[in-house]
DNA sequence: ATGCCCTCGCCTCGAGGA
């Protein structure tokens, strides 16, 4: 089972870049965020003609969450957090495909740092925790995937002495991070890929695609029994280099059944 | 310290992104 992670950075503006991909690519569950659509204009047919069941929780101009599943309906198991105003920002979906949990999520970027959107970041990491927590101990097979807006370690960042002060970067949400897969949980690409620099992000500006001056934000994390299936976990670089594409590239595991 | 680029909305600039 092939499942990968995707923040499209617009998902309607981006529609034929994704559609492109899936056909490439085959993936059968897909994590998509930063929508960027209300709900009466998420391209659903689109995506159900390309094969793909599908729940999401848009949101206009920004945000937005979408869980895909190849020849299958997803079984939305929850949407929001708990304890977190989900009217107000859709930034986490989950839903049962194939017998495993899949948890779509979009961390809040947390910018600038120190300020109140900093702290609502460590808030939503903390709620994330919690429920997280829950998640492992139900015993289920749970695959948490998104945009988690944080650089693990020095190795996730072309110039780690740069960012110490950015939202993305700053301990506490290293920490944060650390303590979630604490609980237990594996960092698929990581795991398999323990010392090689990867990256999944690349900012529009000063250049940073064609220096190759990236980020890695969009992670897998694996509950126990599923990271003992974990086969693979690559990003599909070549998509950052297509015309009009998202300025994050697509990241997908595949695992034993 | 700021712009650099890009998306969206109803809009021709601002907000947010990371």
């Amino acid at each position: 089972m092939k499942i990968a992670t995707y923040n499209v950075n617009g998902v309607n503006g981006r529609l034929s870049i994704l559609l492109r991909w899936l056909e490439e690519r085959q993936p059968d569950v897909v994590c998509l965020q930063e929508l960027k659509s209300p709900d009466e204009k998420f391209p659903r047919k689109a995506i159900e003609a390309a094969g793909y069941g599908v729940v999401y929780q848009g949101q206009s101009r920004w945000n937005g969450v979408a869980i895909l599943a190849r020849d299958a309906d997803p079984i939305e198991t929850r949407r929001g957090l708990p304890g977190y105003d989900h009217d107000r920002e859709s930034r986490y979906i989950e839903a049962a495909v194939n017998g495993h949990l899949i948890a779509c999520l979009y961390v809040p970027n947390g910018n600038p740092y120190p300020g109140p959107k900093f702290e609502n970041k460590l808030r939503w990491y903390q709620r994330l925790q919690d429920h997280a927590a829950e998640l492992l101990a139900s015993g289920a097979p749970v695959i948490l995937a998104g945009d988690f807006n944080v650089m693990p370690t020095d190795l996730d960042v072309y110039a780690p002495e740069r960012w110490q002060n950015d939202a993305l970067f700053r301990v506490e949400v290293r920490d944060a991070y650390a303590r979630l897969i604490a609980q237990g949980w594996t960092d698929a690409v990581r795991h398999l890929h323990p010392n090689e620099r990867i990256y999944t992000f690349w900012d529009y500006l000063r250049h940073r695609w064609e220096r190759d001056a990236g980020l890695r934000i969009d992670h897998f994390l694996l509950s126990p029994d599923v990271a003992q299936r974990l086969k693979k976990a690559e990003v599909d670089r070549h998509v950052r280099g297509w015309e009009k594409t998202s300025d994050h590239a697509p990241v997908w595991i595949e695992i034993k059944p």
